[in-house]
DNA sequence: GCTTGATGTTTTATGCTTGAAATATATTTC
DNA sequence: GAAATATATTTCAAGCATAAAACATCAAGC
């Protein structure tokens, strides 16, 4: 191995571990302030954001296929939602092993006002960064996850 | 509100998505290696990882300060190397309260192993970037942490 | 030397997460 | 239409993570 290919790969895992601080830094603030204001949880969040997308509600299994976890994952979470009556889940037609899910009335009520606040935290974490520097952190984020041409 | 404003709010949301995104897509990969092929696990690679830097060992209050997580949870995770016998607990002269913690000689050993096969993952994870992208991400990831001026 | 407060660590309760097994229902194949 | 296979979901066991309480020891001040 050369010089340079050495330390290419030294870089490579001096950037992943600064994603995992970037990233580790803005979770934990995020989600104090989401227990504290507002007595949820980024779990629940991001269920309840997906919900949102799709007012006539999804089933588990594409629930878990869009927030990338674990079904059995996505079960209990959405356990605790619907015992807080944030969520309820409806038999689909024509298929009773599946199960829909979506968001109640109150459940859309309460995921707006935690949308519009966490918009605000995000906002507030990144506004070091220009219009110009978001833009290329996209761009390059999106490259990670690319397979080969 | 002005629209610019809006757009660049809605812009950081975005990049905050891409880094979970991101980081999700790598953390999963890793993880599936670390356990199949070293049956272990990210936390404990984490915590072996930190050790290895201070091969005299830490404080279990250093060792949470360091990895930035709780100190309940280090208490596990120190249980299971020790159980494992990759770690070892001493008493610190002068102050019965505390635990030194380290690496035995098999500790450093497993850790060196995962360590190898560890930076090849990230490094084939991360080889679309170039050196400059690379170095652009992170400058721009260490510029997020930053407090205002 | 006793109290008061600080520090180091573990314990506890709760929730998130996974992978694998279990359950229930659908679909396909013969 | 019965058997085999596939799909949708939940349950289970284990581990990780936090915050808060408990416990143990130390350090200061009186």
């Amino acid at each position: 191995m050369s010089v340079e290919t050495a330390s290419l790969s030294k870089q490579r895992l001096r950037v992943w571990l600064r994603m995992l601080a970037a990233q580790r830094d803005m979770e934990t603030q995020l989600r104090e302030k989401l227990r504290v204001e507002h007595d949820s949880t980024l779990p629940r969040f991001d269920v309840m954001s997906a919900l949102e997308r799709y007012r006539d509600g999804l089933r588990m299994s594409d629930l878990s296929a869009k927030l990338k976890v674990s079904n059995g994952n996505v079960t209990g979470i959405v356990e605790r939602l619907v015992s807080e009556g944030f969520v309820e889940r409806v038999a689909v037609d024509g298929d009773r092993r599946a199960m829909r899910v979506r968001l109640t009335d109150a459940g859309l009520a309460r995921f707006s006002e935690m949308a519009t606040a966490h918009e605000a935290w995000v906002n507030g974490l990144l506004s070091h960064l220009s219009a110009n520097e978001l833009e290329t952190l996209i761009t390059l984020l999106d490259r990670i996850g690319e397979t080969d041409t």
